[in-house]
DNA sequence: TGACATACTTGGAACGTTCCAATAAATTTT
DNA sequence: AAAATTTATTGGAACGTTCCAAGTATGTCA
């Protein structure tokens, strides 16, 4: 098995050349005569030699290593997960290849692998933060030059790039379509107080409301986890008021499902009796029942602009921060009560 | 900036020992004495050193890199999502960090990036390959030594360690379930004739229907893409057979999710009218309506057992070839219509 | 013809680590 | 007290590549 190792000497003896001469046929210099060339190319066929990136990285110790890593915070989410895909298309095309880890929202397991990562010699790092992530987690890279892309979630105070997805428009838009459907009291269910995410779609929230003309009512902003078990514990807190809400805004599309979950236990039909609006159009949100209308993201999308974005830095050898929007588009589909209507409810997501 | 790298030799410096005593404190030999080791990990923090695996890797030729490579064929899908971490739990405890690749299908796509792996010196590959991968795709890596473990889809013919569910028994389970419901005619809808998981699959589901004392009918096996359009496809055609099925056996839950939506589209309530069992249980299949019954192969689960197979091969220097089975357990929901009763309908999945 | 440019090619040093054989100092054995 | 053993430390070579300064042919110009 394990045979020895081709190295660039190997293939120099083979092809009757110097190891310089096969360095350069490598970097494809065209200071080669083609002649020779391909007498090098050939012994390379025949051998088998195998490009050793780590002893050139070593060499070019300035240089690009090729790799980039790519930290999230929750794989098993399908956004995460999609947003991971676009970042890879990006990255193959430009000849890099990236370590990838999952910190499960665990901020040790997401120090060990960032200083692994760093260890192995990336060039470049796109991180999902896992909660309480702080600024001085990506003062070391930054102070030894290596660009970072925060995407999706905001680390205050931290001196680097990020990419976010719009949540005051999309907030906006939400409430704005509730608005024209003819709900007066909008609620806004889900999410921790805690996070910029959060603060930023109540702003958008806001705002269109009193757009809207409607005025804010605090009692409406009920937050809770941004999961299934919090959107059902956010309705029902709504839903106790002594003027309830006949629509919602949820901080996400977990949220979103969670309070049709918790409708359905009162006998009220989300889409019918109460519109709900999700957001990141998750996969699940179109073939849900009924199909939930939600803030899309296109995490696809994103990813690949991150993947742009730390491209560019790396290239530019800049660590200057960017900050970058994400453009969201809201898509409107059962659940907010617009487009129910003969036969269309089965047929949406086929 | 880009300040300077720092060196064993920096630190030897600032310690006052040489650097053959900072790479033995490093690799934390017992050979040195405690007080010169604490003043060397003192240097080490005080200047920032960042060890250098690359260099590290380079002397000890023969030795493990402590990276590995991953390779799948759609991370959008959440099998795939959640077999990569169940991987990359078992990889970081280990000490490795991973490559990850997502080729969609696309076959050069996978030789590059296997190529470009091999290139970074990955010490073992994980690959779900995509669809018509040769066994001599893992020629090269053999012959170099490196283990392979192909998860999920066997590549005929190919000498690597493979590690895959047991699909013959989960889809007798189905049809077992659903004789014992009382249905005769079963049908076995979706998925592509030329792959092995397909055999598995309606070998599984022939045997168990004839120790049901069912027949097999031809006419009840119809193939179609491995996806939701391809389950609306298989439903149709099997339902306009003059004696058409009452329950379907589906090639995996994208297939069944088809399924549901074709019966509804003419008019008949998956899980009341027509009993269907998916194959693979991804998340969405508990949440959706109705709640899927399917079989669950717990790909996190797997992820882990296959990181573990890779790993042993890694530390045992053997490409011995290893043929693990996953165990698979039918999971009973709604669809199948073996659960609807008095209101649980609505919890389950929350 | 000699000076000079052009087109290739090359040996050796360097990158940051580990390993080996050698050494020095302290301790024990004879 | 010399020899042997143990305990700690070390300089230099090596890993596979790239870069630099320098080399050898050729061809061109005055």
């Amino acid at each position: 098995m394990g045979r020895e190792r081709v190295t660039v000497i190997d293939i120099a003896n083979a092809a009757g050349v110097s190891k310089s001469t096969v360095s350069l046929v490598l970097q494809g210099s065209s200071l080669v005569n083609e002649g020779t060339r391909a007498k090098v190319n050939v012994a390379i066929r025949e051998l088998g030699y195998v490009y050793n990136r780590g002893a050139a990285n070593l060499r070019q110790a300035n240089a690009k290593s090729k790799i980039v890593g790519m930290v999230v915070n929750d794989l098993t989410n399908s956004f995460f997960a999609e947003l991971a895909v676009g970042i890879d298309s990006v990255m193959q095309s430009a000849g890099y290849v990236q370590f990838l880890a999952n910190t499960g929202e665990n901020i040790d397991r997401q120090r060990e692998v960032i200083a692994s990562m760093r260890e192995h010699g990336i060039s470049g790092l796109i991180i999902s933060p896992a909660r309480g992530t702080e600024a001085a987690d990506f003062r070391a890279l930054a102070q030894a030059g290596i660009p970072v892309v925060v995407a999706v979630r905001n680390v205050p105070g931290a001196r680097v790039s990020s990419l976010t997805s719009d949540n005051h428009a999309g907030a906006a838009a939400s409430v704005r379509h509730l608005a024209e459907l003819g709900h007066r009291r909008i609620a806004f269910l889900g999410g921790f107080p805690d996070t910029a995410v959060f603060h930023e779609r109540l702003a958008g929230y806001r705002d269109a409301l009193s757009r809207a003309g409607l005025h804010f009512d605090e009692d409406l902003a009920v937050g809770a986890a941004p999961s299934r078990a919090g959107g059902v514990d956010a309705i029902e807190r709504a839903m106790r008021l002594a003027e309830p809400p006949t629509a919602a805004v949820c901080f996400n599309d977990a949220v979103a499902f969670g309070v049709c979950d918790g409708l359905r236990s009162r006998r009220m039909e989300p889409g019918a009796d109460f519109a709900v609006v999700g957001f990141d159009d998750v996969i699940e949100a179109k073939t849900a029942v009924p199909a939930l209308t939600t803030v899309s993201v296109d995490p696809q999308g994103m990813g690949r602009r991150t993947a742009q974005l730390l491209l560019k830095q790396i290239n530019s050898g800049t660590t200057e921060p960017e900050t970058l929007i994400s453009n969201v588009r809201l898509v409107v589909r059962e659940s907010s009560g617009a487009s129910i209507q003969g036969g269309v409810r089965w047929q949406s997501g086929v």
